[in-house]
DNA sequence: GATAGCGGATAGCGCCACTATCTAATTGGC
DNA sequence: GCCAATTAGATAGTGGCGCTATCCGCTATC
């Protein structure tokens, strides 16, 4: 399959294509002459994947770059799938110092060693973690880390599905991408579920019967 | 207070405040003068609420405009600030009609008649989550939707735990905001304890205790 | 009255994900 | 063999976004 073919299949146009080549998203083409190439069903397969943690998951084109290294490596474990993975949605960068800051990653570390989980506080998770509930606090929502068990609850039956998911794939590569796909793309769906669960539930408080104090929605 | 004293207290620089003006994010200062004004904390807490909405929940700042107004405004309802919050999230766009859409289409369609929610399947959030399991599908992972059932567990509960934090306000305006913190960074704060759970997860399975197959980590 | 700060307006910057254009070479239908 | 279509590779440009810099005339404060 040349260039033009294997932009059809996928709807990515050949500029788009070359220019993720060029930034190592995707390999390049099986030179056959100097100034030809060709690609295969694992280009087609990865450049999917591109666009869809790029559309449906976000992620930058530099985020990408690393998880799909993660997979590459044959030397990297799950673990590190996971954490490179889980590094592409990492928005923490530079922590201040103040009192809800550290507050927060009390917090934090509390419910780590509550739940016995095996993560540092120094974990980028954690640090986002703390860096939203600190968020919270100097929104005067410090009264949320109540809600955080529930939370957590609920994080915990979700990280089971996923690796009950993961553990299903049966060769080892599927498996890493699985991981890689399983994190981001669940991210995704789980979001879309909890609105969803939103709005039934708001519907269900304020909607069609007996909404309190004029608050009947207007269309 | 001045506009220096505010941007003192936030930390948020003179002129990024002039334009979160500009685009209408934040109320214009109350004119004493020609050319002097005063801002209260009114000012200030909304915005904190601005940069944690850009910061932490990722918002784009016309995202951020339709959620405030949605706080603003007295006409709209608890269930239309879910709403407007909901779409701020929104990816979907464009759907395409192909054999993955439709079948992703149905599965939500199926899910949505079988928890009882009230939702049409036309809700942003049915369309999103439509969206990422066609591109599961797409990606060979149609099999993920064997785990929708525990994900919209998860989320039923994380819901049911907003709606609840929600309740707990006492004053009808912070009823309001509190729908767009919850939804917005409750989100972030998921997000990191699915992370964290994986962390966890893998680390028990692979971890410091006999990882199979050459998968020890290197550091 | 000097200095610092202000409101308001306009223009520019840096990043990012592409996109356009060009050259020289190759392919494929006739 | 011929020639339009396509290709690899390189370089430059585009549009959107979240600011940021600069300027002007005015105001507060010491």
């Amino acid at each position: 399959m040349r260039i033009g073919e294997l932009s059809r299949r996928t709807g990515v146009p050949v500029p788009t294509i070359k220019y993720y080549v060029r930034e190592g998203l995707l390999p390049p083409g099986e030179l056959t002459s100097p100034n030809q190439a060709t690609y295969d069903e694992k280009h087609e397969r990865r450049l999917r994947l591109i666009r869809t943690l790029l559309d449906v998951g976000g992620l930058k084109v530099a985020e990408i770059s690393e998880v799909l290294a993660a997979i590459d490596d044959p030397e990297r474990s799950l673990h590190k799938v996971f954490g490179a993975t889980a590094e592409g949605f990492g928005t923490a960068h530079s922590e201040h110092d103040d009192a809800e800051s550290v507050a927060a990653h009390a917090v934090v570390a509390d419910l780590v060693s509550r739940r016995g989980w095996r993560a540092h506080a120094s974990d980028p998770a954690a640090a986002d973690l703390s860096k939203a509930l600190a968020a919270l606090d100097r929104l005067g929502h410090g009264a949320f880390v109540d809600v955080l068990d529930a939370y957590a609850d609920a994080a915990e039956q979700v990280a089971r599905a996923d690796l009950e998911y993961v553990d299903r794939q049966v060769v080892v590569e599927d498996m890493v991408e699985a991981v890689a796909i399983g994190t981001v793309l669940g991210e995704a769906v789980f979001s879309a579920l909890r609105r969803l669960a939103h709005v039934d539930a708001s519907a269900k408080l304020y909607g069609a019967d007996g909404p309190p104090g004029g608050d009947c929605p207007r269309t």
